[in-house]
DNA sequence: TCGCGCCGGTTCATATTGCGAACCAACGTT
DNA sequence: AACGTTGGTTCGCAATATGAACCGGCGCGA
């Protein structure tokens, strides 16, 4: 392991849970020496990847990254060509609907759109979406790289009854994902959540991230679900499309062959 | 310097004009070995920070930036962002300083921090300010997008006998203020005040906002405006940097060349 | 068809660099 | 005053980064 890569990993312990993260306390999520850790957060600091709160001596995300994320989305723009499907989808729905993306082997929120029909919605703040209790992260175990079971093995954590933390009963789940070409899962992460994804492909046409409508569960019923499947379906050959790639024929075989609307092509800026 | 240093160093090659740089390139760039750049990329890439183009093979800005810069505009505000250089601000000159940010076409309040060292000094109490009639707002017509000047022309409230009232002189007066590099008005909004305004810059390093020095105009000698001048430049440069953007080389040159204090890091939550 | 120059990527001996146990000083509690 | 925190520093050892030279592939012009 590179002294880079360590020292990029520390960048991952920041959360919307735990925006600032003092030395030690850094030192025992990471893992490592108090020395090297010290070190490798000078060397991120004055590259501006964290700054220090200069009275309590905390270390926060650093402004460089702002730049860098925006240079970002300018040449590859993943968030604008999931505005317009999403929107479309959260309207069709009358629920929230969001897009999250794949990033190594973390799955993070990147846009969400609600819609304004019901009073009571759900709202998504997750910063990281856990790979086994939410239906973004079955499709990304279901359709994304392999190496993704390793950290889904290693986290496998209880937030309700619901949640799945038995790997077999968790094998068992994504096999039948595939097949079914959608996930689902009801109150497995939140309570009272009822969420459907469907993945979606970059240029190599890999799996690059997943769209979601989260329902409030006491809204769901059979024939509800039903509709919102075609428009979810709808949502990720469009925003597929948007990003360069397509959904796999053996996908669309199992949605149907209804092709993109003639919207498919719409791109917002 | 350190090896991850030299690795980060390697981002701040890209820009808009050049998205994406092969190794070669690179090299050439940062000047530096082929074998270490491309374990540097490498490094990058497993990061997340680079992803390479699958058809062309050069390298480009990766995913993970935009969830760290999502995460870092999640924890830190702008408002935080501004904190520290104002109070500075505010406390080398001795009179009040405010930070104003653009939001569509209207100029809003953000933060202001009053002095102590005069029983006499400046409320800031506006919530928009008025394009034509303050130091904030003739900054935004001269360093902002164009549209401004529709609403600008629009509005042309006489609010002192000194208010700018009339298109031509209001036009001559912003090509001065672009070319000077900071705007100055005396008792143009509310008599009896001198105001001094420098824009602020935002991560894609257009015009965001603009920071103040409004000071009681009985105090005010050409010596005192001179020395708010370096204080108010270094505010602009410090809350820019925290905002992710940086001033544009022409203004840098025409305010001098003096870096960015060591405090520029720095900002209070 | 050959040779040239450029490309991304790899090897391996060398020495620079990162490493971490031990150590400080400062602060807050007990 | 003794203890457990904290952020930060030192220094000898060894792991790691380094870069000249090399490889195979591609495109171009002779």
């Amino acid at each position: 392991m590179s002294s880079v890569t360590k020292t990029l990993d520390l960048l991952r312990h920041f959360s919307a849970t735990q925006p600032e993260i003092g030395l030690s306390m850094m030192c025992r999520l990471a893992k490592r020496d108090k020395a090297t850790t010290y070190r490798h957060l000078q060397a991120l600091e004055n590259a501006g990847f964290v700054e220090q709160n200069p009275f309590t001596k905390l270390y926060r995300l650093g402004p460089a990254l702002l730049q860098l994320g925006h240079m970002r989305e300018a040449t590859v723009p993943r968030k604008s060509g999931a505005e317009a499907p999403l929107r479309q989808l959260s309207e069709a729905t009358g629920e929230t609907a969001h897009v999250s993306v794949l990033s190594g082997a973390r799955l993070f929120a990147l846009l969400a759109h609600e819609a304004t029909r019901h009073s009571t919605r759900v709202v998504i703040d997750v910063q990281i979406f856990p790979l086994h209790a939410t239906s973004s992260g079955l499709c990304a175990l279901a359709f994304g790289p392999a190496n993704l079971w390793e950290q889904a093995q290693d986290q496998l954590t209880r937030f309700t009854d619901a949640t799945l933390t038995q790997p077999d009963a968790l094998r068992a789940v994504v096999q039948q994902i595939r097949q079914q070409g959608f996930a689902q899962t009801t109150g497995s992460f939140e309570a009272d959540v009822h969420s459907l994804s469907a993945p979606l492909f970059n240029e190599l046409d890999q799996f690059a991230g997943a769209v979601s409508v989260a329902a409030v569960a006491t809204r769901m019923t059979p024939q509800f679900n039903e509709t919102i499947k075609p428009a979810l379906f709808a949502a990720s050959r469009q925003i597929s499309h948007n990003w360069g790639g397509s959904v796999p024929d053996f996908l669309q075989q199992i949605w149907g062959h209804a092709p993109p609307s003639a919207h498919a092509m719409e791109c917002a800026t």
